[in-house]
DNA sequence: GGTGAAAGCTAATAGGG
DNA sequence: CCCTATTAGCTTTCACC
């Protein structure tokens, strides 16, 4: 077992780093560390193991359908067989940059990125290639409404109503 | 027109800082200098450019299927009418993190975040809700194969092969 | 847009509770 | 697992190209 496996518990002190640091990645420790409460060693010590063990990581992310990039699909996969398999295989691919398994009508969401229009067919093809895939699915990205970087992290409080007209 | 708005032609320089920070965004602007062949200060200018034109963010992304963290889905809406405005409804729920408009048998993806998986049917029932959605699909997350921050930044080189078993 | 150098701050390390 | 203190290194700002 490697570190990255372990699980580790998020008190509050650690989810309000992650909170600064998806504000700002490149926020001072020093900052945080007055936000939070902690000394900065503290805070580096907290992210440090937060990285390390896979909760977190600190990166760039750019906007998918910023003219300068490219086209970008979801495609939906129905598997035989094992999904695992056919999961791993489709997240090799280096067109493909996500890969959820799931339960519903589609068995895995994975996520293409291409250079260009004529690309995308080809990647498609290869992925419904893959032994145990069944069919697919192909969603193309049109407009992008919202990208926050809280996958994962839930929202906090009272369950949001629906917005008035 | 915000600066946010507008285009930003990304050279090969643009691309090569990018891919720095997207393997590690809290890489010293001085390491990233020399990687891509420019003085310090004109690196740390770039990054600063393409995060107020919104081409690029630098933000903590967390493991979402973390034990400390929660229960994710996509779930996949119909609509009747105008996709935009139902995109926007379901964009402002803070539940949801992620949303985009899509062309094929859905039209729109929205990725959602729960505390608990009781909380997930009444997130879907209120998506239910908004006014436009004629129908939805929930995919529960279950595994996470791959999870790149590349999004938006096509893979370079040869169209991949499906690996050999 | 790019450079280079000085000044101020931040990060990393070590040592201790 | 947290703190303080030190040193090395990074970031920022500026005048200049």
């Amino acid at each position: 077992m490697t570190i990255r496996d372990r699980q580790y518990a998020l008190d509050d002190v650690s989810r309000a780093i992650i909170e600064q640091l998806q504000e700002d990645g490149r926020r001072p420790y020093a900052r945080i560390a007055t936000a939070v409460g902690l000394s900065e060693a503290a805070v580096r010590q907290r992210v440090q193991r937060l990285v390390d063990a896979g909760v977190m990581q600190i990166v760039a992310v750019t906007d998918p359908l910023h003219p300068g990039f490219s086209r970008q699909a979801m495609v939906g996969v129905r598997t035989s067989g094992d999904v695992r398999a056919v999961a791993d295989t489709l997240a090799a691919l280096p067109e493909v940059d996500d890969v959820v398994i799931t339960s519903g009508s589609l068995d895995v969401l994975a996520e293409v990125v291409c250079e260009d229009d004529d690309q995308l067919p080809d990647v498609v093809a290869r992925i419904r290639a893959v032994e145990g895939v069944t069919s697919t699915e192909t969603f193309l990205y049109l407009g992008l409404r919202r990208q926050t970087y809280a996958r994962g992290t839930p929202h906090r409080g009272p369950l949001s109503a629906v917005p008035e007209e």
